[in-house]
DNA sequence: CATGAATGAGCTTTCATTCAT
DNA sequence: CATGAATGAAAGCTCATTCAT
């Protein structure tokens, strides 16, 4: 979570820059590296056409960065900064369990739609690498044990089916939706915003047995 | 669909083995690629380790495939062929909607929990390949069509919740289901098979609203 | 000279064919280079790919060719018995050194049109083995010996030029021939026939200065 | 025509050096290639005896040609600098035809006999490339229209043989000179230099019926 | 810090040649 | 004699990484 970790977890410790020009060549790096990876994918993406598009030597990817795998980490970590602001929509008061739920499908959605090409590349990643799969990994659990938290209090309020078991529904039930969103965003099954964002939620609905 | 199509589709055709030396080399080909693809992950295979586990010559490779694709195509063949005939569980004659729905759901499961190396194999050769990607995107819209047909005839029998889109809904929670086995089964998070089923089961059964 | 001598004067002694099978085996091999040769020249001619058009095992090959160079040699005997024979038209009692001139540029013409890819395929190997640069040199020798004899009978007679020599004016002479056959043949600068034999013919008289 | 256009007319458009170390290897390179091909004929070069012989690493190669084919054409390029600076004799002011002609064959069979390997490996790879025998056989033509001029200037002044083809001619008569360089100087057919060039001078003067 | 040319390990691919059937 | 699969030497080519300037 802290940006200032990314680069130094790794053997020859590359610099973090300090002077104004260091820090332009970092950054410039970084976005050439987001626009390769999206158009060529992460494993044909070559680090010479990464500083071929941040135009700067060959050599210079090396003062900030020692493979692939590290450059894209420091990505990853930039998005992760960039979607959390913007994203921070307050819904402290709303206590609809069913508003909650839409809101959050509606804009796990929407986010996954702008940044569908990113998406892609982080499931490919993903599936490539080990240790990007491990940090998705704990995040799935992560996230899976908040919103197990939330059904579970709704079973105890009598809101939510008994039966199902909180930790594994809330898996499954996001699991669904990240899925569906790859299925229409990434692999381009024509599916309209609304009919999706509205399947999604009422099956959210029916699953838990939420009383409307 | 007809297995012996598998290695003729592309450039300059390799051959199809008339011996039983050479339908044995074949054969060994392609368990050595099972073997590699499995430990090393598509990308990082070579086809010279292929070879080598095949216990053959290097270019007795290209006798029958032109490159890596090519074999990995063999391979899927041949686990397609694998994967049905045992599958082939009768199932007519049930009409219980449920006990129909619990049987897919477990005789999959049980599938991918087999196979899981392979699944793995495959989920990430959909990732990086634009071939095999368009193939799997093809299955999913006709596996999602039948599923559909089947949701739409419970909605005309009063059986399921009428509000739901029979296409978008097959999809979710297939997607739902083939994603939990792959968190369980190949990201490893711990959850008991019974556990699985049952929740995903139920999670069918809510959404749809069946009628018990 | 002798075909017979064509295949036996390298290292593993191939076989000469005895039996029916054999000797249509080695034909349709000779026949399936030219083939080959013709359409894809010498260095990029492969060995499978002359079995493969003449319809016999890859491995065929070798029982009566040694290497590409082998075979070639086998179809130059074979194409020159061909020129040979239906070429020879008579031309005793003809002793008009125009009329002679002119039927052999005529003749060589015709003959180096109609086997145009032959020729450009001769040329080209000849620029590549030295074997047939070799054969081709002690031609040009001879050629020029026999027409430098005439050349001197007429300066003799005081019908040719005295101050020519003739060796090397019958060498430039044939060459000029032949090298424009190439030029209007092969690369295929468009020069009628009629055009062409009536400049070289006239050139050769002019040169000469053979008394009409 | 412009040296510098030389080597990126091809797909992956490798660099221009711009260091001195660059400039230096690039050359290096170029010389290693004449060496090459010169003893080992263009279908027998490798790459690596190039680099080899330049003693730089084999990936140095690719730094700066794409293929064999490229630095061959960079080759060359290189020598045809080479070739039209010393050649600059002016002639201009004479106008005595036989004096030209003798001027020309005389400084042609020169250059020829000096670079006869690379004339070999100029003919070779002609025969075998494509792109190299569309090149030659432009300036075939080219180089013909222009003597053509001569001609017909020389025939429209009563003083040479009218009824010749201006052009075929042309052609006919400098293929005759460069077939016979070839065959004194690659062939090594033994014809001594003041006889070679008396000869095909004198050939040329009757042949064209000029007035002495 | 930036540059960009040099390096060479590592992989792919071809194809002449062999040889068991 | 014919077959055709197997062999493996020999090139080609790429690209991450280094390092002198």
């Amino acid at each position: 979570m802290n940006p200032s970790e990314a680069t130094d977890d790794e053997r020859p410790a590359r610099i973090t820059p300090r002077s104004r020009r260091g820090i332009r060549t970092k950054q410039a790096l970084i976005a050439a590296a987001r626009e390769v990876f999206e158009r060529d994918g992460y494993v044909e993406a070559r680090i010479t056409d990464i500083t071929k598009a941040a135009g700067v030597a060959s050599g210079s990817f090396y003062t900030y960065f020692n493979d692939k795998e590290e450059i894209f980490a420091a990505l990853v970590e930039v998005v992760q900064e960039e979607m959390l602001h913007p994203h921070l929509r307050e819904r402290t008061g709303e206590s609809d369990p069913r508003a909650l739920i839409d809101a959050a499908n509606r804009d796990y959605l929407q986010a996954y739609k702008r940044n569908s090409r990113l998406m892609a590349l982080f499931e490919q990643v993903a599936q490539i690498n080990e240790k990007f799969s491990e940090l998705r990994r704990e995040r799935a659990v992560a996230f899976g044990k908040r919103n197990a938290k939330m059904i579970s209090d709704l079973q105890e309020q009598g809101n939510a089916d008994p039966e199902l078991d909180p930790f594994v529904t809330a898996l499954a039930l996001s699991a669904m939706v990240s899925r569906m969103a790859y299925i229409v965003y990434v692999a381009k099954i024509p599916i309209g915003f609304e009919k999706l964002v509205g399947t999604v939620n009422r099956i959210w609905f029916n699953a838990l047995r939420i009383d409307s």
